[in-house]
This record gives C-alpha cells, structure tokens and sequence, in this order.
DNA sequence: TTGCTCCTCACGTCACGTGAGGTGGC
DNA sequence: TTGCTCCTCACGTCACGTGAGGTGGC
C-alpha cells in the first residue's frame, strides 16, 4: 500500500516538513471516499467526526482533504471505539499528543474497561448457553 | 415470594377467571414501583414499554396498577431483550401468545442470533487481548 | 448527456435518562 | 407539615443512518 502507517505501528518522525494548516507536504492525501474504504468506515461518520471536531480536514473547492496527520488521528479514534471506548473519551485519549498511536490511557481507566468487557462477555455467553438449549430443544 | 411464576416456568393454566380487562382476578396486582423492583427495571422503562404498546396496565385515580398478565409479558419482554434482541423482535416473539413464556423464535432466527452474539463475543475477546497487553506493558 | 463522487441540511433511530413541576394518601 | 411514591410533559443522549435535493469534473 502507500507509505502511510498501519494502525498500531509508530508514527514516522517527521516534525520539519509540518505546513501552516498542520499537514505534511508530499505525502497521501485522501478524500472522503478513500479515507472511508481504508478503514471501512462512512462518509457519514467521517462527517460526523468533523462535526464533533475530532477531524479538520482541509479543503479543495468544496471537498474535503484528508491528509497523514487525519488518518493517524482516524486510527487512534477506530482502535479506540473498538476497546469499547466511547467518542468523548477516544477524545481525550488522543489528545494533544504527538503521537497518537500513544494513548492517553491509565492503569485504573484500563482496569475498569477490562472489568467492563468481562462482564459483558458473560452476559453474551449467558445469552449464547440459552440461545442454544433452546435450539436444540426443538 | 408471591404465587406469581418465575420466569421461564409453565404458566398456571387459568383460563376461566379473567376478567374483562383480561386480568386474572384474586391475583398479585403491582405498582409501578413494585413491578420494576422485581424485574430491576426503572420506572421510566416500564413507562415506555406502555408507551410503545409492550405492556397495558390498568388504571387506579391516576396510577398504574400491573396485573399476572403485565408481569408476565415483562417477564418475557425481559428475557428476550437478555438474549440480545431488540424491542420490535420482542414484541413479535411474545405476541398473541397464550403463554408468553413459549417465544416464538424460528430455527432461522435462533441461528442468526447465535451467529450475532459470537461475532460480538470476538471482538470483545480481541479487546480484552488489547487492553490486558496495555494493561502489563505500561 | 450520463455516471460518479461529493456536498449540505435535517429528520429518524434505539431505548431509555433526566430533570421540571405537580398530585395524593399516610 | 413532611415524606414518599406517583404522575405528565419534553428535551437530552449516543453514534451515526437515511433520504432529499443539488454541485462539479471526467
């Protein structure tokens, strides 16, 4: 693919080359769609995103530009809605930070969301054991 | 407690005494209070299910009073919405159900389900992976 | 001219939560 | 009179979904 980072990996040191609008210069830009398909998400949401002032993506005529530094911030927002995070803390987590692959996640946030997802793993296996004895009992 | 069936037991056939507002008479009659204390509900959830035609409690002066017959439907309301469904679902597994204790739910929809819950039950498993490796690595 | 992708409202969805302001019986 | 439980609006929440109606470049 591009030279754009995966999710999870570290961020590229490039801290020289930053524009006035906070992008970097020759490297991928993104439109909506594109940005959309590569971490399968909407347009929709990437609207909504904005609107709630966790994007700022440039624009070209009417169109919104997305460029490395949206699509780091839109992998942090993904990899943290799918620890179960809500928006507002993804916000905090990955704000102000250089990188953003580093989250702004404490041991007692992180021991309460593990807490959190167990619980609700057992409802779901409550729910899975009945769903199945039901089943079969037909 | 009462004479009143835990759910997911047979209901006590008694077809011979319902009144015309299709209460049993002789029978356990709750407040709103008391109906969510035993079903661990809020008031206002069981407000809504009335608002939305889930449930149809009668009247005393301005107060709802909840028959054998509501607490069954919430019973059932209540079971089915823990095996993941939603509202709508609901209401057509346990309509027109002499016994709402019997679920109208097909093989089909029973599979569907099950497949449902064991995707969620992935990805919290994987987010229980990710935030256990957070979690010791910091 | 036709398609495709993009745009901006703006209401809808799901299942309640959360006050505000008031009533009625012990 | 004070508490307690109940009542009816009615807006808020969360994270978008879903049209409607229109624009712009190949």
């Amino acid at each position: 693919m591009e030279n754009w980072n995966a999710p999870g990996l570290l961020l590229a040191a490039d801290d020289s080359a930053d524009s006035a609008f906070g992008q970097r210069k020759n490297e991928p830009v993104y439109t909506i769609g594109e940005l959309a398909k590569k971490f399968k998400v909407t347009h929709r949401t990437l609207r909504f995103y904005e609107s709630v002032g966790l994007l700022t993506p440039l624009r070209h005529g009417g169109r919104r530009l997305y460029g490395p530094n949206d699509a780091d911030r839109l992998a942090a927002i993904v990899k943290v809605k799918k620890l179960g995070f809500t928006l507002s803390e993804a916000r905090q987590m990955i704000a102000n930070e250089a990188s953003q692959q580093t989250l702004k996640l404490s041991h007692e946030r992180c021991r309460e969301q593990i807490a959190f997802l167990e619980r609700k793993r057992a409802e779901i296996e409550a729910a899975l054991a009945e769903l199945r004895s039901i089943y079969t009992l037909r």
